[in-house]
DNA sequence: TATTGTTATACTCTATAACTATA
DNA sequence: TATAGTTATAGAGTATAACAATA
């Protein structure tokens, strides 16, 4: 167990004086604004966090892919996260770089490129996920662990 | 009524061939990846359907609140949507531009301008509230009223 | 002819430092 | 000394057109 594990909370807020606040109970009533508001907060949360690992959300999106999809596409991961592909090749080239990942001809298809975890991006996985569950389990810890099935059942609902 | 008002739907998706889809079954647990991809639906649609209004969700809810909180400054309308104040400036001159809002000196304070819809600004926030309302409804077809409700109170326990 | 991956590029969004005028 | 609004600017994130290699 880590003795003392060092916190990751913001600094103290700086002294400023809150402006009044205003009314928006129009906004609040919006699936749009709410779940960009409520993904923010754990947007911020991730980024506090797993800056160690050098990951964004993007970057755990992929090599959590590949490490349940191995030898994915460049193209599968686009499709799978909506990234466009001429966005795709900065992202794959740098974790290659870091040694994450690995490219190897395709078996079927000589344009493709099967990608692959290395065993320092499994390793390097294996901890970032268990980071992101504690960090999301943080983040929503107002909510009951039944509620937080709700939550993303129903937001499965919209976009699936 | 509108006789046969145009549909905003996309149209055909382009006859490609899907690749093989891929296990996101970690991805679909996390509530910031979760939120983002709902998000992201309501996004679209929003941009789809308020173009014909030159409105982007920043605006609209810029606008919403003013329309209820008259007067309201730049200081409280960036405090309450979490927008750097750099980043309001041009916002505001442009709807300044369009005739949509006025700056009026502060009764209190010489430093603060308060903000305030002009009667085109208002006339524009009637249609468009209304427009956001029926978009919602449509992108969000799949969930009963009860999920609606459900969804943004838990949602708001995330971020509020 | 269509698809994978790529280059170049542009546009939007967001963040920070520093200024001005008022308080 | 601190705050409201502003300027300039830099960095992400995201989008499209067009190309080479392969199917």
């Amino acid at each position: 167990m880590t003795p003392a594990k060092p916190r990751t909370r913001k600094p103290v807020p700086p002294p400023t004086t809150a402006p009044e606040p205003l009314d928006s109970h129009v906004l609040e009533s919006l699936v749009g604004y709410n779940a960009r508001r409520a993904y923010l907060v754990v947007y911020v949360a991730f980024a506090e966090r797993m800056a160690v690992y050098g990951l964004k959300p993007t970057d755990f999106s992929v090599l959590s892919l590949l490490a349940h999809n191995p030898g994915a596409t460049s193209r599968q991961l686009c499709a799978a996260l909506d990234i466009q592909p001429p966005n795709f090749v900065s992202l794959v080239a740098a974790m290659d770089r870091r040694g994450l990942i690995e490219r190897r001809p395709h078996p079927h298809d000589g344009r493709a490129v099967g990608l692959h975890l290395t065993p320092a991006g499994h390793q390097l996985m294996v901890e970032a996920e268990e980071a992101v569950i504690q960090l999301e389990k943080e983040a929503s810890h107002k909510l009951t662990d039944r509620e937080r099935e709700t939550l993303i059942r129903l937001l499965q609902k919209i976009y699936l």
